[in-house]
DNA sequence: TTGCTCCTCACGTCACGTGAGGTGGC
DNA sequence: TTGCTCCTCACGTCACGTGAGGTGGC
């Protein structure tokens, strides 16, 4: 039998980095809940760490709080697979623009024009960044 | 002599496929300007796209409006440079975040598990995106 | 004159952050 | 009893989105 631990919200903010103000909102969310309170203090069982990871890779992969919470609380049915599916194919494209606006500010950096609109290679990395419709 | 054309909001927002709401708050935040109006209209000089277009690449590199104006309005001194090379560690950070959360979401696809926790891969991932800690 | 789009202004939203004033346990 | 941290609740912030009611040009 598996003896599991209550820890203190302190020690869940320590080894997680969350801020307690965001364990606030995502317990009004309905993301996490405590086992119980010591006093007032909010107590969790441990496994609560796993889940904050969770909540946090699923966040970084743009997924709203309403959407994490469906996602975690309910199973995995087919259509949370092509919700994410869906949120992929989003992300692959953050991810080129994500290295696009590196690209440019890299290249920012190394640049000598007095500013950034005055720089032609800057320029040329725009029209890739967002591109301008014909008139 | 180069010859400037005006061109009117509706092509703005047709050409950049920035909404009018997002511009009218981009200008209060003096990121854009009108060069003038046609009745009630805001009429811009044509050079607006390539500003929309460098406004556009900066907040995907992490910028927040009020450090866009500063980076388009004011020259390039050397902090602007500092700040820069500041985020382009951060952003190095969330490309190896981004890359992360979407390795997890892949398997999640694959997997069998019936929820997303139950997944031992899943699992394994999660530290990997948020590492947890010791007690 | 009739539509149409744009105008301003106020308010709502999302995911928090920040006090203000109060409570519980060492 | 004194600190300390946590508690709740209200309000602020950032970058917009969304009406409501009004104006100008074809």
């Amino acid at each position: 039998m598996t003896v599991h631990n209550e820890i203190d919200i302190a020690e869940v903010v320590r080894r997680s980095g969350v801020p307690i103000s965001t364990l606030h909102v995502w317990e009004r969310h309905n993301l996490i809940t405590p086992t119980g309170r010591s006093g007032l203090r909010r107590q969790y069982e441990d496994g609560i760490l796993q889940r904050i990871a969770a909540i946090v890779l699923l966040q970084r992969g743009g997924f709203s709080l309403a959407e994490i919470a469906d996602l975690l609380n309910n199973g995995m049915p087919g259509d949370d697979k092509t919700r994410i599916a869906t949120k992929l194919v989003e992300l692959h494209r953050r991810q080129d623009e994500l290295t696009a606006a590196i690209t440019g500010l890299e290249h920012a950096l190394s640049c000598q024009q007095p500013s950034l609109m005055a720089c032609p290679t800057f320029q040329t990395m725009l029209d890739d960044a967002l591109p301008i419709k014909p008139t």
